[in-house]
DNA sequence: CTGGGGAGGGGGCCC
DNA sequence: CGGGCCCCCTCCCCA
């Protein structure tokens, strides 16, 4: 009796057991059903939220346009819409010493052979069909203005932001994207702008885009990065700061274009790796439509007697002066124009100031001469304003100052304002009235050991630049070049 | 007009 | 990675 009651229940619990196991697999497959319509939905309500958000975008432009020039000759005077708490032309970047200048934020573009390996969307896929399936979606999705796939687990924050300025057109917190249409109105030859898409030989140019955190500033800004690339099949759209970025939209040069940005996004088939603050994204592609020439801070520079307008017009001169530059070129300025993004709400707010411009690179190329990668030592770090190579994160975050006029490093003795912290010690020499160079010849004195050099000159008689017009020679090149304007009219 | 000095901006390199 | 330094360029002022 009792071998026939043990059978019985072991018999029962087999039964149970089996029904356990076949309504696990019935939960699991409901469950993944569940989390694979659940994303569809974002998906959906983030397309409808990207929709309205650029409609919005783009009519707020319109009538800035239509109210205010935003390219005025040289200089572009950004007019914020009333109530913004942006980036503030009076406002200049002030932290002073001692203070963090920025906590910034990074895009890391690599190409396929740079993170060949490295953990992407399609390699997830073993996780899951519907990982798999939700990239395709983001990819076929690009053209109507998908979110970002930012690695699986980053998506729903993605998502979540994005939706966020579903319900607030005046804080618009979307996704910060870069735009892929296919380049067909741009050259580039040397495949400077070919992120990885395919990357040219040796060119594994990291595009990095500046954020800066910033208690008062919040100036979000997409950016758009043109490959210049023909036979672009992909693009991105990367999520800045989850919590905090910004939707910034181009603000065309040519107020009479129709052709606003159109941001779509279109994941390629890597995803995005995020490490901290710093995405990589990998076999990206993207290409831009629309104009915003970079614009400087007018009152940025404080105290600083060139670079204002220099910089600016330098820029512009490398635009230009620039072959590849096409009426279309993206470049962008984000703290003189914050139209959009001004997600300034207390709850804290970042400022995500970035430029692409891969026209510029000549530009670049010619006040840098190596600004490309692929000889010695890489610089997979770009400027997002001009696309100048730099090794290191921080350096090319430091020389992205000279497009944003961000000037950190104030003195304390008269005030002005510094872009680099060197440059400030540098000039509280001024100040301090140390002259520790001192000429063996003369025994003048000089804080600085360019100048005791320059001053050498004078002594060793040295006049390496001569007028190829007259034969004068002078002990300066910008001797040379005043000669050759007053005397000879020519620039040089 | 030339030359010299002062000062700021920027890139590269080294530690 | 950040700081510091070197170097160069440029502009301005002034003698």
């Amino acid at each position: 009796m009792e071998v026939l009651a043990n059978s019985a229940v072991a018999e029962i619990s087999k039964l149970v057991d089996d029904d356990y196991a076949v309504f696990r697999l019935e939960i699991t497959q409901s469950q993944k059903e569940n989390r694979a319509l659940r994303r569809k939905l974002q998906l959906l309500e983030l397309k409808a939220a990207r929709e309205r958000a650029e409609r919005t975008m783009r009519e707020r432009y319109r009538g800035m346009a239509r109210g205010e020039g935003l390219l005025t000759g040289g200089h572009r005077n950004i007019v914020k819409p009333a109530g913004h708490n942006g980036w503030r032309n009076d406002q200049p970047i002030a932290i002073d010493e001692g203070s963090e200048p920025s906590t910034q934020h990074a895009i890391v573009i690599e190409s396929v052979d740079a993170e060949a390996a490295g953990p992407g969307v399609k390699q997830e896929s073993t996780e899951g069909e519907e990982d798999s399936q939700h990239s395709r979606d983001i990819q076929t999705g690009a053209a109507a203005g998908v979110a970002p796939p930012v690695a699986s687990e980053d998506l729903a924050t993605a998502l979540n932001v994005n939706l966020k300025s579903e319900t607030d057109t005046d804080t618009l917190n979307v996704t910060h994207r870069l735009l892929h249409t296919g380049s067909d109105h741009r050259s580039d030859p040397e495949g400077l702008g070919r992120l990885g898409c395919p990357p040219a030989p040796g060119s594994d140019y990291l595009p990095v885009f500046h954020q800066s955190q910033r208690t008062v500033h919040s100036l979000g800004d997409g950016d758009v990065l043109d490959t210049g690339v023909d036979d672009l099949s992909c693009s991105y759209d990367t999520e800045m700061d989850p919590g905090n970025m910004s939707l910034g939209l181009e603000t065309p040069t040519d107020l009479s274009r129709e052709d606003w940005n159109r941001y779509s996004c279109v994941y390629s088939e890597r995803c995005l790796e995020r490490k901290g603050e710093v995405i990589v994204v990998d076999e990206v592609t993207v290409k831009v439509e629309g104009d915003a020439p970079p614009a400087r801070n007018a009152d940025s520079h404080l105290g600083d007697r060139h670079s204002q307008s220099r910089d600016f017009l330098d820029y512009r001169g490398s635009l230009e002066t620039n072959v590849n530059v096409t009426t279309n070129s993206p470049l962008h300025a984000f703290k003189d124009r914050d139209p959009v993004s001004t997600s300034m709400g207390p709850s804290g707010s970042h400022h995500f100031d970035q430029v692409l411009n891969a026209n510029t690179r000549a530009g670049a190329q010619v006040q840098g001469g190596r600004a490309t990668s692929g000889n010695g030592k890489e610089k997979r770090f770009l400027c997002m304003f001009c696309n100048k190579g730099f090794r290191c994160l921080q350096k090319v975050e430091i020389h992205q100052r000279v497009h944003t006029g961000e000037n950190p490093f104030s003195c304390t003795q008269c005030e002005k304002r510094f872009s680099r912290q060197d440059h400030l010690k540098r000039h509280q020499m001024v100040h301090t009235g140390e002259k520790p160079f001192s000429c063996p010849q003369c025994e003048k004195r000089f804080s600085r050991q360019d100048q005791l050099k320059m001053h050498l000159k004078v002594h060793t008689g040295e006049r390496p630049f001569s007028c190829t017009h007259c034969g004068k020679r002078f002990s300066e090149r910008s001797y040379l070049r005043t000669h050759q304007q007053k005397m000879h009219t020519v620039l040089v």
